[in-house]
DNA sequence: CACAGCCTCACCGTTTTTGGGGAGTTGGAA
DNA sequence: TTCCAACTCCCCAAAAACGGTGAGGCTGTG
């Protein structure tokens, strides 16, 4: 096996997914690298930052449907073990032994969700959480053969993939006030790493009123409530870092 | 160029990360990566959930160490700017407008760094959160080339190589499990977004002591010393997004 | 069934933070 | 030079958060 097979058609639709502009378009990706790879389902499941959900793929709409109405993302055992680890994970290699989980199995065999799986975890800035996933229905040692053959490639699909959704997010709007001053920053980083404002301040060796003042300009700067307010804005926007 | 170039040495290296048992290796693995791709250096460097920082590379240790006393790591545009991103980033691309970043833009180039460099942003699970950077000196043209010939196969080492370095974290046990319960992720993210408890109760429709209760909780689960470093911690390991 | 974890509510006093003032220095930019 | 932004320091009173303790109902797992 090469670095990562070359595989022509594969590339056709990689351009094509890289150069699409509409969230749509993805559904027809999924479905030309599904019968690429020649497996019977292929789903792309976003949560999104506020929790919704969006996704793409080729699961019957009834068991779509099913998924979303009954909750299943917080008992899916491939959602909660995927969130755990970082690498490509089988879906034999999962903890299936809760009542939920197997029930919320066999009622996936039965809405068509092949017997094998593969799915991928890929995370975003913010928070962005996403699967990759890969079902089939064939042997244990077919799927292992697959998996291990295509275990490439499918990483960086998964990543193109992600790459496109990521644009598509909507109200990903950079809200770029100013920025902070590099004592701003210090301070904020004390106060978000736990320090009380008299530590902070210590550990500064400044006054205590001083650092008051930062914190002050930074809560103002970032058009935050308070100080917690303040920290939590200035994290997501990666102005400090923890 | 195919989907990913074939490259029997990449794969032999590869194959040695892979097998590699033991953090130290994972110098010896960059360095032949480096030769590889033939770049003045590549690094690789990691930020835990807790703070702490590892790394390696090819940089000198005397701008390792004077990266690590100075905390450059709170002013680094590039670990600034990849923290927003999800796809390889051209430090071209990046806000070097601050006076700190252009200071420490030149103390880099005075201590050996390139001036070009690529930086691939990898996030793992608990908000464990990587970079894998190659630097380089050559002109912007050649770089442009370079990085668009290697972007595939440099995704894949950047996913191998954290997830070789997964397998070494320390304290992984420890800090893992202890996710929040849902009315604790909802009363945190009120509070991350700037409510003060009465009115984070008040839009859960809960008393005020309750919603106490469930902060007190999450800052115990979180082992933090009060509730902005809970929000922080929560914010970091991507319990709640804001 | 028992136990554990989650959800809900309450009171107490203490500590910390907040929000409003004002004021002096420095160093770089216009 | 003038000006502004950043940095430093101080007081006070009100508001909010904290910490400890206690207690009942509910659900799901072993």
């Amino acid at each position: 096996m090469g670095f990562a097979a070359r595989t022509p058609q594969l590339e056709e639709i990689l351009s094509q997914l890289e150069q699409s502009d509409a969230l749509e378009e993805l559904q027809d990706v999924i479905e030309k690298l599904r019968d690429c790879f020649g497996v019977d389902h292929m789903v792309y499941h976003w949560v999104s930052s506020t929790g919704e959900q969006y996704g793409c793929g080729t699961y019957s709409p009834e068991w779509v449907q099913r998924y979303l109405d009954q909750g299943y993302l917080r008992i899916d055992p491939v959602v909660l073990g995927c969130f755990q680890r970082f690498h490509p994970v089988d879906w034999k290699r999962l903890d299936w032994s809760s009542r939920a989980a197997r029930a919320f199995q066999k009622e996936a065999l039965d809405y068509g969700v092949g017997n094998q799986g593969l799915s991928i975890p890929i995370r975003g800035p913010n928070g962005q959480f996403a699967l990759y996933t890969l079902s089939h229905n064939c042997s244990d040692r077919e799927w292992a053969e697959f998996t291990e053959r295509h275990r490439r490639e499918l990483i960086l699909v998964a990543h193109y993939f992600n790459q496109k959704a990521l644009e598509f997010e909507p109200g990903r709007v950079p809200e770029q006030g100013q920025a902070l001053s590099p004592r701003e920053v210090e301070a904020m980083t004390l106060i978000a790493v736990g320090y009380n404002r008299a530590q902070a301040a210590e550990s500064l060796s400044i006054s205590e009123h001083t650092l008051r003042v930062y914190i002050e300009s930074a809560r103002f700067k970032l058009g935050a409530m308070n100080t917690t307010h303040a920290v939590a804005k200035a994290l997501s926007r990666g102005l400090i870092v923890v």
